[in-house]
DNA sequence: CACCAGGCAAGCC
DNA sequence: GGCTTGCATGGT
């Protein structure tokens, strides 16, 4: 739990700054796809919202300023949002031993797959289908604003993630302002699973990996490779490896030299990166469209 | 204008 | 089972 023992935490003013960090960067964990609610708003400085709660976060080298953050939100919120338990050196030592992902780590080296809430990575994850990350952001940003709850920080406000049980009371008239398009009816379906009992954060925790992707797809809009990334973002199974069209190229282009299947290039990498292929997955993701690998 | 974007559901066979 | 097609919206 405490593996960041090097780290130290100490005050100025309201802003808690951390130093220590290891295998951290801003720019690589905002930028790798996982996360569409933080955004840049100056030189590896961001600001978001999770868990109902506004953020600025800033680094400089292993330096890291959470700005107007109590030292009890960073140990019960940050902590494990930002992942800070995990030791990203052994994996990337391990994964490493591939020369093409020695070389995709080398590109994303301060990588961390954050501990996101279960049911906003389902509705984040069923916009994702068949949309490019700008548009997704947009998307999710409106329905925040529609239907969250504001908080107040810094002199701003910010909006929380809708709750399932506000969203399951809208129709898709009601959603059309946060122009989704056709997803508008799946996120609506998904709420209602969600607010009816039928699924449940706690019940969908207690679940193997392949029964908890079960359960997740017999929500409208959740298939193969969205049920991937929740199971990878939303519920910490890092053994998942979504193929998305990025991960299908750069795949292709590093291990394949020709055009595969979805299946063929999962089975491959659950082959060759096992219980590590969600790192893996994010290293490939972040490298690939760094150097727009298969894009002519 | 076509084509694509972190795919999926529904309708075929 | 596998394969094809339509799908909202916005950018290039």
């Amino acid at each position: 739990m405490w593996y960041n023992i090097c780290m130290d935490l100490q005050y100025k003013n309201n802003d808690l700054i951390v130093t220590g960090l290891r295998d951290f960067n801003l720019d690589h964990i905002f930028d790798c796809g996982q996360c569409f609610r933080f955004n840049a708003v100056d030189e590896q400085t961001y600001i978001g919202v999770a868990k109902g709660k506004a953020l600025k976060i800033s680094q400089s080298r292993d330096t890291v300023t959470f700005y107007e953050t109590t030292e009890e939100d960073f140990r019960s919120v940050w902590f494990d949002y930002f992942d800070l338990g995990r030791d990203y050196g052994e994996i990337k030592k391990t994964l490493s031993r591939d020369s093409v992902m020695k070389k995709a780590v080398s590109y994303g080296d301060g990588i961390r797959i954050l501990n996101q809430e279960l049911w906003e990575t389902v509705v984040s994850f069923i916009i994702s289908a068949s949309n490019n990350i700008p548009r997704i952001k947009g998307i999710i940003e409106r329905f925040c604003h529609a239907f969250g709850n504001k908080t107040e920080y810094m002199g701003n406000t910010y909006y929380s993630f809708p709750d399932a049980e506000t969203v399951a009371s809208l129709t898709c008239a009601d959603l059309s302002v946060i122009r989704a398009g056709y997803r508008d009816k799946y996120i609506i379906d998904a709420a209602l699973k969600f607010s009816n009992g039928e699924l449940s954060d706690e019940y969908i925790r207690s679940l193997s990996t392949l029964d908890a992707k079960k359960a997740l797809m017999s929500i409208k809009g959740v298939g193969n490779k969205v049920s991937d990334c929740i199971l990878l973002f939303g519920l910490c199974r890092a053994d998942s490896f979504p193929v998305d069209v990025w991960i299908k190229r750069i795949m292709e282009y590093c291990y394949f030299g020709s055009e595969q299947s979805i299946d063929t290039i999962s089975r491959f990498a659950a082959e060759r990166f096992g219980p590590l292929g969600g790192f893996a997955q994010q290293y490939l993701f972040f490298y690939a469209r760094e150097n727009k690998i298969g894009i002519s």
